[in-house]
RNA sequence: CGCGGGGUAGAGCAGUCUGGAAGCUCAUCGGGCUCAUAACCCGAAGGUCACAGGUUCAAAUCCUGUCCCCGCUACCA
């Protein structure tokens, strides 16, 4: 196969904090796919994964796990590493954060970068958590509110490194534009555009002195690499980038990047600061950064016996490798959130894998055996039937090259089981048990059975990319070898006068939807029905619990009941609502980001849950006094905090 | 008037850039076939392509306005 040059793929390196879910896993397969496919046209694919394993979360995470934050990451680490292998994806390398050549990479790299005055020392201005520890960006802050503990955070400052971001917004800006391609889909563009280039880039600060668990900054130790740019330059450091210009082969036959796959989450990372980084350090920029959809779990009817965290190995032990992979990838709109659910992982299963693809080829073998001894040769008698079919099948590489090319990877698989549907319909239309039965028509029989066994071997091995276990079985029952990429579209894939397999093994067992069910009803027991709808039934989601706190730290709240004289929404805002509450003594303005759950109108009356002593702050220019307490579930649903029993404005919360 | 994406058959989606008879998968109904995994093949029913205007011989597709949904951002103390 012709050679067609270097081609370097990476996803985004998974955080090391536990188990990855099937969102997780999704990246990597879609990217295992891509590498597979492009493997198979002649690229030199490097296919780079690996973790994430530094920061506070993971220095935190270990300590109360009891171990060593080392220690802890080896455990994810291990975890991650078994769930993409399970997965059959096909990595060339797995790079880890804390791998001594990273390391030593980032510290060089810091350095360079602060001696050619891109980085410099400054002092950080941002929202600090006395408790924690901790400074934050207002973008980190959830609910306004210390991300790891939740309590309330001040406006602080401490020393710290920054990166010159605004020097190089210009040329980013440039670079996007003459290159449309580089951030997909397009829409992300105009997003990272819009929001953040155009109004003009903060510099970044790029260190941190509030945890430890970092890569020390050499000539400030007690400073530790911002998480970011340690992360990022994986894919530099992955393939032997060396600071000081000593960079190893593959680094000079693969960099830049043909490929960034990432969640859509992190593609301001990967399309600003990422650019940014390596225009620094005089480093091509990446060709394209993907930022993909996010696949969620989805509840539909079923809810009850139903969690929110479904992991790989489960989806496997359930229905095979090759038939979650197909799930990933097909399933996956281009650039829209795809959705899992049970239902729709059987109905694939079945009508995809099971009737279409497994049957065809045990039907077509079973034919074999059955009317010609197993031995299948073209014997040339030839009907206008066979043209067309031949049509559908050998357009179907280049059907699937033109998907791929633009990363349309579920609509190349669609191409590949048209094949497979057109082959269903050949047999209809040739009939062949009817020829098996005139010993006249034998030669016509055998030579509809070889296009057959020809058109099936096109399409298992076009499948190979995204169903490389299937892929292999069917040729192999076939009695087929591995075909080169190029003979795809040309007849004669299958060697005339093979014997197939005697036994066809079945390659996907149906599954019934309501068997499926129970199963999961099993591993994902319902809990004991409570409320009445129990459509957000939270059994099985791991909640993520806070530190204990004393019986004093609780006394430092003060909560009262509160009664909501007044409300309005917010002008600049669409989700603030600005509430005169009378909390007994005195009526606070309390500004809530509840407008989505809740109209001003229904407001006024009600008796809710206040923090009266929290540090007053402003929220789209309007003071806030105080807070309302809310329930949220999952689904981001609000319900305010009311007392059971009628009680007075300031009565004592305790 | 912050930026962007979307609203197409019961469900899930494609088609919109480059106007030219509304398509795919599943589900439903009818028929065919029997090699095969209750499979496979054919056909039918089912859509005012969010709404209202406009351009055009012709609009899901182009233009204008409106209504909903969803991301991102500022701001969910």
């Amino acid at each position: 196969m012709a050679d067609k040059g270097p081609y370097y793929i990476t996803t985004a390196i998974a955080y090391a904090s536990g188990k990855p879910h099937i969102g997780n896993t999704y990246e990597i397969v879609l990217a295992d796919a891509i590498a597979r496919f492009k493997r198979q046209q002649g690229y030199e694919v490097f296919f780079q994964t690996g973790t994430e394993e530094h920061g506070i979360k993971i220095e935190e995470k270990a300590k109360t796990a009891g171990v060593t934050p080392k220690q802890f990451v080896d455990g994810a680490y291990n975890e991650i590493k078994r769930i993409w292998d399970l997965m059959n994806t096909s990595y060339d390398k797995f790079i880890r954060t804390t791998d001594t050549y990273h390391e030593k990479q980032v510290q060089k790299i810091f350095k360079k970068l602060f001696d050619q005055g891109d980085i410099y020392k400054g002092s950080y201005e941002g929202m600090y958590c006395t408790p924690c520890e901790s400074f934050w960006t207002a973008s980190q802050l959830v609910d306004g509110k210390c991300p790891d503990c939740g309590r309330p955070v001040q406006p602080a400052s401490e020393e710290a490194y920054f990166f010159k971001m605004s020097k190089y917004a210009p040329k980013l800006i440039q670079y996007i534009e003459d290159h449309p391609e580089f951030i997909q889909p397009p829409a992300r563009k105009h997003e990272m555009i819009n929001n953040f280039l155009k109004p003009g880039l903060q510099d970044l600060c790029v260190s941190r002195t509030s945890f430890t668990w970092g890569i020390p900054v050499t000539f400030d130790e007690k400073h530790v690499v911002y998480v970011w740019l340690d992360a990022l330059v994986n894919y530099i450091t992955g393939i032997g980038y060396d600071a000081g210009g000593e960079h190893e082969e593959l680094y000079k036959s693969h960099w830049p990047a043909d490929l960034h796959l990432i969640g859509k989450d992190i593609v301001r990372f990967h399309t600003i600061y990422w650019p940014i980084f390596l225009m620094a350090l005089g480093e091509p920029l990446p060709k394209q950064v993907f930022g993909h959809p996010w696949l969620l779990v989805g509840d539909g009817k079923m809810s009850k016996s139903k969690g929110n965290t479904i992991y790989a190995d489960t989806l496997v032990d359930m229905f095979g490798i090759d038939a979650v992979r197909y799930y990933m990838i097909h399933e996956m709109p281009f650039d829209n959130d795809g959705v899992f659910t049970w239902d729709t992982m059987v109905e694939r299963y079945n009508s995809e894998l099971a009737n279409t693809l497994g049957n065809l080829v045990k039907r077509t073998i079973s034919m074999g055996n059955q009317y010609l001894g197993g031995v299948i040769e073209d014997r040339g008698v030839k009907d206008d039937m066979d043209d067309d079919l031949y049509a559908t099948v050998l357009s179907a590489k280049a059907g699937v090259e033109e998907k791929m090319a633009t990363l349309h990877v579920a609509d190349a698989v669609t191409v590949i089981f048209d094949l497979f549907k057109r082959c269903n319909k050949y047999i209809d239309e040739t009939t062949p048990w009817i020829l098996g039965k005139e010993e006249d028509k034998k030669d016509r029989l055998s030579t509809v059975l070889y296009n057959l066994c020809d058109c099936i071997t096109i399409g298992a091995s076009l499948l190979f990319p995204y169903m490389p276990d299937t892929s292999k079985a069917i040729l192999e029952q076939l009695g087929s070898k591995e075909i080169s990429f190029d003979l795809l579209d040309k007849r004669g894939a299958f060697v005339s006068g093979t014997k197939v397999t005697e036994d066809p093994v079945t390659l996907f067992d149906r599954r019934k939807l309501e068997d499926v069910l129970k199963e999961v009803e099993k591993l994902y027991p319902a809990k004991p029905a409570d409320a009445g709808e129990g459509d957000n039934d939270a059994a099985l989601t791991e909640l993520e619990h806070k530190a204990q706190i004393g019986i004093d730290d609780f006394d430092k709240l003060e909560l009262r009941v509160g009664v909501i004289k007044a409300c309005e929404a917010v002008e600049k805002s669409k989700k603030l609502l600005c509430s005169k509450v009378d909390v007994g003594d005195k009526t606070l303005q309390i500004v809530s980001g509840i407008r989505k759950h809740y109209s001003p109108e229904e407001m006024v009356g009600k008796r809710v849950m206040v923090i009266v002593n929290l540090a007053p702050a402003k929220l789209a220019g309007v003071e806030s006094q105080g807070m309302l307490l809310c329930a949220e579930n999952e689904k981001g649903d609000l319900a305010l905090m009311t007392p059971e029993k009628d009680m007075p404005a300031g009565a004592l919360i305790c």
